[in-house]
DNA sequence: CAGAATCCAAAATGATACTG
DNA sequence: CAGTATCATTTTGGATTCTG
């Protein structure tokens, strides 16, 4: 076997691992996601709720990404009837499947910003 | 206790719990970074062995972020002085750190994405 | 080979004002 | 309250050419 295909293969092989990476990035990836899907472990919130969980976000982004998320079936979306209105956000089962994920990616960010640093998005 | 005062109790311990997401975010978020450093994982590369691995990534792109990443302490450049140039990626131990939050995302994708697609970049 | 430089197009994001 | 609509700005990405 000569070098190159034992290049190429690894190559293969890469793309191929990179299919679960590249759907999850599709799906939670981007600025915002993780997020707004992390302050809904918490459990369901209206609009405005969320908003203040998230210092940044403005409120286009926002209501940008709850309807991607709810499009993948993470998020659902509850609106009652009332005057003024009410919206409440939760995640779905699926939704919920991410927190391991989640909870990963907030313990190795806890684990190594300086521990005096208030970091807010951006 | 008011409601208003649970409200934003809540809110305050949202926005704390998500310091650590945003510095995951910032560190490693974006559309290149993850797929980087998962590409990285299975050992060191040169700039155009990580290429190939990378579909969709432009010369431009994987140079930037993986600037980035050196910044920020991930990943190692090593310049061999030969002609042709030789160039080899490798992640440094905080690089490694990140593989549990990496193989999260990876294994959360491999299981949600239909198992017949076969997903590139973008 | 591993990029740097340049130019341009497209997409993401932000700020603000307005509305059912 | 929970958004829309609009416009301005920023960021990102691609294509191409060039170089040590």
């Amino acid at each position: 076997m000569r070098k190159q295909d034992s290049t190429n293969a690894r190559n293969e092989a890469s793309i191929l691992r990179n299919c679960g990476m590249a759907y999850a990035l599709n799906v939670i990836g981007g600025r915002w996601k993780p997020t707004i899907l992390f302050s809904l472990l918490e459990g369901k919130m209206r609009y405005n709720e969320l908003r203040k969980t998230i210092p940044g976000v403005s409120e286009r982004m926002l209501v940008a990404q709850l309807r991607e998320l709810e499009e993948h079936g993470l998020v659902r979306r509850n609106v009652f009837p009332e005057v003024p209105p009410r919206v409440e956000y939760e995640l779905t089962e699926l939704g919920h499947s991410t927190e391991p994920m989640l909870q990963c990616m907030s313990d190795w960010g806890n684990m190594h910003r300086k521990k005096e640093q208030v970091i807010a998005v951006q």
